[in-house]
RNA sequence: GCCCUCGUAGCUCAGGGGAUAGAGCACAGGUUUCCUAAACCUGGUGUCGCAGGUUCGAAUCCUGCCGAGGGCGCCA
């Protein structure tokens, strides 16, 4: 139980009291800190259902409220607002148990959901780029804060190695290259070696794909390499296995120097034994259409403000595209993983794409009524210039050299504040890439999901501000002073009744960590958890100027402070993590 | 053309139907016998794109308009 759900039940009570609704009691922070801790609005929108002027009924809250041992004000301003404020007997009552659950007051789900986040989303012969950080960072945080918040998580990063571009690479490499023994006439054995690089795929690719899109020849024959492939073409699948793996081994070097992890590691290929069964279900289920030779599943449904396009089960050649492969995925993850929802984390271009989707899952009965899909859509990281961020030359920016510049940046930082001169070079350069990662993320995520956003190097690693290593310089200093007490031999012990403004804001501040972690999930915005966080920083960074522990001559009082410094890292650590940032012991 | 998203301080961005719309940066000044001063404190700026509507109350919900970005059958 939280504070805030705490007081909303006393004040809720109170209402119930008076024959209102208790969800009229809700508590939150107040918005006037000077007036009061804690508010309650209630009394305004409860006045319609009681008959009664706002006042009144807020009165008579607040005449309820403040025969409560905890709250020490109850008050009400204005057209009705109650303001409340608790005993700072109470406040260190709720901190001394708080700062000793693992859990930071965060009550576990009571029904745990099968969580499937779809995210990153790399593709066979393309290293990631910047358009897949967004998705791996904002996926990965929801990612931790659905597992941290005790939910069933399988984070599928959803490899696109199945569809027409599959078809595009091989028909290109075949010209290129026609000799090779994958594409002699009933060849079975092939060699293990790739015969094609990263590099290589990445040059023929989007040459290919421009090609296609004028010369007709060549996308057939592009269309019948992916059919040939999807059936088993021995030749075709050993040439694939061979592209999946050079793009895998780079895809899987981004991510561990980004710091994320999947527990699957499914593409779309894997799926690609459920179709047939599926498009069979799909038919009898009486949803399949023949237009134009393809077989099509139309979307529309009553009410729509526009046309939509059908979804494309099977195209004119036979070849299955990913809409297909994206139904099936469904079924997987619904039949085999029993997912209760599922989120995309999928930039806002492909929304047409999920509403195609999620519209034939349900018409085609793959997906039941209770299921909950959704797509987590977001903006797109610009360049300094409010454009989608690029080279110089207008290129795409891989996802290496982002993280190889935020990593260059944080270790000139470090080496122009002469900070960690003592440290060994080993723990320095691991010191860079822990902010140079931080930067990055927190730079991201402390925007809204749905914003676009301007990537500034020199802004997000700067240790001023809201950044990611003004977080972890504020974390590193609490490290160091529970280092140096220990030292010392000074033991926390429970905190006491706060006497100062510094030590009241950062106790209240800490005790909303759980209401944070439900909004994030709820509104699926890890910005909620980055600005938490700062926030976090901040009321430490405050206390920490106000209150000298180590200094402090009254035992208990240093003790105490103590233990609230010690909280107070838990709950920067616990933000920082589930927005997967890291925090060094000393920088 | 149709549909979606966005428009908030000089800049970058928050903002859960509630009070006087916030933060960071930038700019100016101040704080150190003290646990990392990469910190803290103090200063002020807004037609919340425009116009209506709903509501006791709107940056927030609805409608229209203006502006920006994106998407619109066999690519992903």
């Amino acid at each position: 139980m939280s504070l805030l759900r705490h007081l909303s039940e006393i004040t809720g009570r109170a209402f119930a009291d008076l024959g209102l609704d208790a969800s009229h009691g809700l508590v939150l922070p107040s918005q006037r800190p000077e007036l009061s801790q804690f508010q309650c609005n209630g009394a305004m929108a409860a006045a319609k259902q009681a008959g009664k002027p706002p006042r009144e009924i807020a009165e008579a809250v607040a005449e309820k409220l403040s025969s409560h041992p905890e709250i020490a004000m109850a008050e009400v301003a204005g057209p009705g607002f109650i303001n409340i404020s608790v005993t700072d007997e109470a406040l260190a009552e709720w901190g001394n148990e708080t700062a000793s659950d693992p859990r930071l007051g965060h009550e576990r789900a009571e029904e745990p959901l099968t969580v499937v986040v779809d995210y990153a989303g790399p593709n066979v012969a393309k290293a990631m780029h910047v358009g897949h950080l967004r998705a791996t960072i904002i996926g990965d945080a929801l990612a931790r804060t659905f597992t941290f918040a005790g939910h069933k998580v399988i984070r599928d990063p959803h490899f696109g190695d199945w569809g027409f571009q599959m078809g595009l690479l091989i028909a290109a490499i075949r010209e290129e290259q026609p000799d090779l023994p994958y594409f002699q006439p009933g060849a079975e054995v092939f060699p293990e070696e790739s015969p094609v690089t990263l590099d290589d795929l990445q040059r023929i690719y989007p040459a290919a794909a421009e090609r296609a899109r004028h010369d007709e020849e060549f996308a057939e024959e592009a269309r019948q390499a992916t059919v040939k492939l999807q059936q088993g073409h021995p030749g075709y699948r050993a040439l694939w296995r061979h592209m999946k793996t050079v793009s895998e081994e780079s895809q899987r070097a981004d991510f561990g120097a980004l710091g994320v992890e999947f527990d699957l590691w499914y593409g779309e290929s894997d799926v690609h034994d459920l179709i047939e069964p599926m498009v069979e279900r799909l038919k009898e289920a009486g949803v399949v259409e023949e237009s134009d030779g393809a077989s099509i599943i139309r979307i529309e449904e009553e009410g729509d403000k526009r046309e939509w396009p059908p979804l494309i089960l099977e195209s004119r050649t036979g070849g299955f595209l990913y809409s297909t492969t994206d139904l099936a995925t469904i079924d997987f993850r619904v039949r085999e993983l029993g997912a209760d929802l599922m989120l995309y984390v999928v930039d806002r271009r492909q929304g047409d794409h999920f509403t195609q989707v999620f519209r034939a899952a349900r018409k085609g009965g793959i997906a039941p009524p209770e299921v909950v899909m959704e797509h987590t859509w977001f903006g797109t990281m610009n360049g300094p210039d409010g454009k989608p961020f690029r080279t110089r030359e207008g290129g795409v920016v891989r996802l290496g050299d982002v993280i190889q510049m935020v990593v260059d940046a944080a270790r000139k930082r470090i080496e122009e504040a002469n900070l960690a001169e003592e440290y060994p070079p080993e723990e320095r350069e691991r010191i860079a890439q822990l902010v140079g990662v931080a930067a990055l993320k927190f730079g991201d995520l402390i925007n809204n999901r749905t914003s676009d956003y301007v990537f500034d190097l020199e802004r997000f690693s700067s240790f001023e501000g809201k950044t990611g290593p003004y977080l972890q310089y504020a974390a590193v200093r609490v490290k160091s002073i529970l280092r140096k007490a220990e030292e010392r031999s000074i033991e926390p012990g429970p905190l006491v009744p706060p006497t100062t403004d510094a030590e009241r804001n950062l106790i209240i501040h800490l005790l909303q960590f759980p209401e944070v972690v439900e909004r994030t999930m709820e509104l699926r915005a890890p910005n909620h958890i980055a600005e938490y966080a700062f926030e976090t920083a901040g009321a430490f960074n405050r206390f920490y100027d106000t209150c000298h522990i180590l200094s402090e001559e009254d035992e208990a009082r240093r003790a105490g402070w103590l233990s609230l410094a010690r909280w107070a890292l838990s709950t920067l650590e616990l933000s920082l993590h589930l927005l997967g940032i890291e925090v060094p012991d000393r920088m």
